[in-house]
RNA sequence: GGUCCUGUAGCCGAGUGGUUAGGCACCGGUCUGCAAAACCGUCUACAGCGGUUCGAAUCCGCUCGGGACCUCCA
């Protein structure tokens, strides 16, 4: 395990701050999932891969994670945190399910692609719907420190009162006053003291099929409390990281830290992560822009934006390419160099075991493991430490190619270093088990090589690379070396 | 309009006030029957204009461009 301090960028401060667990070695992560309306897109995997690198990285580092990451099924609306239809009811309502099989079907579909994406799961996982007690004691808990107010079975949070004695905004850094004047007219308004109050609980309308019986009304939670509730309950009124998308720093985690602030009287986290968007052509990623691309079209090639199909792996490793604090963008030339560039990775750690120690090493390792924490250290930076990375690759082709020399102890510290960083950290694994060993394909191939070495013996070149060219075809690449003819399934 | 981020070579993408990021692509070389792979080497950079400094792509200002949030979106 690296001793050496860890910083880590914390939203609240805008700086790198040094990372120190509230309870060593325990460490509390909560990161905002999915809301289980739709199938899970290109924008969903950039948090989950980031925050699946922390977990790692964090676990790595000998810390006990807890990471809960929710599924929000109920109480995100549409248009308007307070206004307009459940996502979920909506989509219910159209294709005539309950809305717990509309987020049953959604939650399979996002675990299938994040398994893909060799995305760990979660510690725990729980659901919006599951914690509706939990979320009405925060709202009576605010009720009677006098933060929330009800109006017509409704009840909101008094975000005027809350500004005199709390410090609004310090996540985000709005101004409440701003947000007075620039607040949009919305229907439903005038049951608000204040437009920029945000709802704790919604009285259910005739129609709203998703709703729950509380002391104020038969309704159903605001958007911004499950997340109050579920991290309180499973990680402590204060806990140490709190992640999600920099599209929900506001309002979501802005009214997270008023909910808790009364509630609790402190605020939730220790540190605020969040990762940036990914963009398309420049554009971020929306619904209604309709560019954005789902998981499934990717893994197919199945979008008019695609060229080809993509990997769970490569759209991974392009992901990680880039730090999660940039933005990224998404093209067809890039996710193919990011798609090559990973190969490479990966061939050279399928060298490794093959390879032969020397007395001495030519070639600095330990140096190489150094670089690799710091890379890491800093704020998570995946792209230096894949930079890096690759200089580990040039060492196995040479020591491979016998142009230089590994001692023993240097040749275990990087199998350490590759299962340590490409497997556990970066989450990278070869794909398609196609390649697994089998020892009929290894026999048959045997036989194909050795009729082909035959063949060039006796100068049959057309011979021997008619076999190489349709091999190839089928995908079987072959490799002449000085020793013979190896060969190995994949681009 | 308000708040904030950003502009790096053909493409993607790190970065520090003074020393090669890295990947992909291109070109040349080694190797090979020819390839592929690998290795070696070359070549394209820091939006523009000022300022601070011995020295700035890195700090400051302005201009231009791009983006995010303020509405649902990860």
């Amino acid at each position: 395990m690296n001793q050496q301090p860890l910083f880590v960028y914390n939203t609240l401060s805008r700086k790198k701050e040094l990372f120190e667990p509230i309870k060593p070695p325990f460490v509390g992560m909560y990161v905002c999932g999915p809301t289980v309306y739709g199938d899970p897109h290109l924008g969903h995997a950039r948090p989950a891969i980031t925050f699946d690198l922390i977990f790692r990285y964090l676990t790595l580092l000998g810390y006990k994670v807890r990471y809960v990451r929710n599924i929000t099924d109920v109480g995100h609306l549409e248009n308007d945190a307070d206004q307009g239809e459940d996502k979920i009811a909506k989509k219910a309502r159209i294709e005539q399910l309950e809305p717990m099989e509309v987020a049953q079907y959604y939650i399979d579909r996002y675990h299938f692609s994040m398994d893909k994406l060799n995305v760990r799961r979660p510690s725990i996982e729980p659901r919006a719907s599951g914690h509706i007690i939990e979320q009405i004691e925060i709202v009576q808990k605010i009720i009677d420190a006098g933060f929330g107010y009800e109006s017509n079975g409704s009840i909101y949070f008094d975000m005027v009162k809350y500004n005199k004695t709390h410090h609004y905004g310090k996540l985000s850094g709005r101004v409440l006053d701003d947000l007075l004047v620039s607040t949009r007219e919305l229907d439903g308004q005038e049951e608000k003291r204040n437009p920029a109050d945000f709802a704790l609980w919604k009285k259910a309308s005739p129609e709203h099929i998703m709703r729950w019986n509380s002391p104020w009304s038969i309704g159903f939670p605001g958007w911004h409390l499950e997340c109050t509730a579920m991290s309180a309950k499973y990680l402590g009124e204060t806990f140490d990281i709190h992640g999600g998308g920099m599209d929900l720093l506001f309002p979501h985690h802005e009214s997270e830290i008023c909910q808790s602030e009364i509630a609790h009287g402190k605020g939730p986290a220790k540190y605020w992560i969040h990762n940036n968007m990914i963009t398309i052509n420049g554009q971020k990623m929306g619904k209604s822009l309709g560019n954005f691309i789902n998981l499934y079209e990717f893994f197919e090639g199945s979008h008019a934006l695609l060229t080809q199909a993509y990997s769970p792996m490569t759209i991974r490793f392009f992901i990680l390419q880039a730090h999660y604090r940039s933005t990224v963008d998404f093209s067809n030339e890039a996710l193919q160099a990011a798609e090559k560039g990973m190969k490479k990775l990966l061939v050279a750690q399928e060298i490794l075991p093959k390879l032969t120690s020397s007395p001495t090493s030519s070639e600095d390792v330990k140096g190489l493991e150094k670089k690799l924490y710091e890379a890491m250290n800093d704020d998570f930076n995946s792209p230096i430490a894949i930079a890096h990375l690759f200089e580990a690759v040039r060492i196995i082709n040479l020591v491979n190619d016998g142009k230089a020399t590994i001692s023993i102890e240097d040749l275990e510290l990087l199998k350490t270093l590759f299962s340590d960083f490409v497997t556990d950290v970066l989450g990278l694994k070869a794909e398609d088990s196609t390649s697994a060993s089998n020892d009929v394909l290894d026999g048959v191939m045997q036989i194909v090589i050795d009729l082909r070495n035959q063949a060039k013996q006796n100068k049959d070149w057309a011979t021997a690379d008619k076999i190489r060219n349709e091999l190839n075809a089928l995908n079987v690449l072959l490799k002449d070396t000085k020793d013979g003819s190896e060969w190995r399934i994949g681009e």
